[in-house]
DNA sequence: TCCCTGTATGACAATACGCGCATTATGCCT
DNA sequence: AGGCATAATGCGCGTATTGTCATACAGGGA
């Protein structure tokens, strides 16, 4: 049993994919590195909300950012992310693929 | 970009992770089966809030379970959630290590 | 059949979180 | 220094979620 510590970094962790509007903020920055209007645009969303959001990914890892003058210039962070959604994706086919056989055989 | 769909549903997955309580269930499954009588013992949450949150992992497919006359024996389904954890720990480690390295250096 | 044990569900309080608006802080340019 | 563009923060509202209590439901044994 891991310890309560580390489950509850482990769900924090989880909790920050949880949100479409980060999971969004991530994959558009896995293209490459974007300035915050070009994620507002992308997104609809307010600048305040992304800068939050931005801020959260950030204390965790998953985006980088760099200044250039008054304009900041965010990129994704590793590959994590991209690993997990791709277990979970082999999961869903899985549990999709399942349903299908079930009605097939109904 | 993957769809908003897509999006949504790898949140949605997420989002059960997100709870050190679910994660807890979750683990304490891991070491075998388990009745509910042996969560509430282990847990010390609710009856009510063991079953709400049990369903919720069933119907994502992470928990499985077989009535045994009037008890329901409770068991892990699949090894993504393991997975999922060792992918985190690595990360969580190495940012760990960096930040150790950040305080030798400075 | 009635009871007794164990599980699921409805109602509710407390809290957390998403999101925008308005404001403030920060850095560049003239 | 003053003004302008951009990013961060305070605040508030609405909604979703956690967790409990009380209650309804199901299955086995006397």
């Amino acid at each position: 049993m891991p310890s309560p510590q580390l489950l509850e970094e482990y769900s924090q962790f989880f909790r920050l994919l949880s949100e479409p509007a980060r999971l969004q903020l991530l994959c558009h920055l896995k293209q490459g590195p974007l300035d915050v209007a070009s994620l507002i645009e992308a997104t609809g969303f307010s600048q305040s909300h992304i800068s939050r959001q931005l801020g959260q990914l950030q204390r965790a890892g998953l985006v980088r950012c760099e200044r250039e003058g008054t304009r900041t210039i965010w990129q994704a962070d590793g590959v994590l992310v991209d690993e997990l959604c791709a277990l979970v994706q082999t999961r869903l086919k899985q549990r999709l693929q399942a349903q299908l056989e079930q009605l097939q055989v109904t």
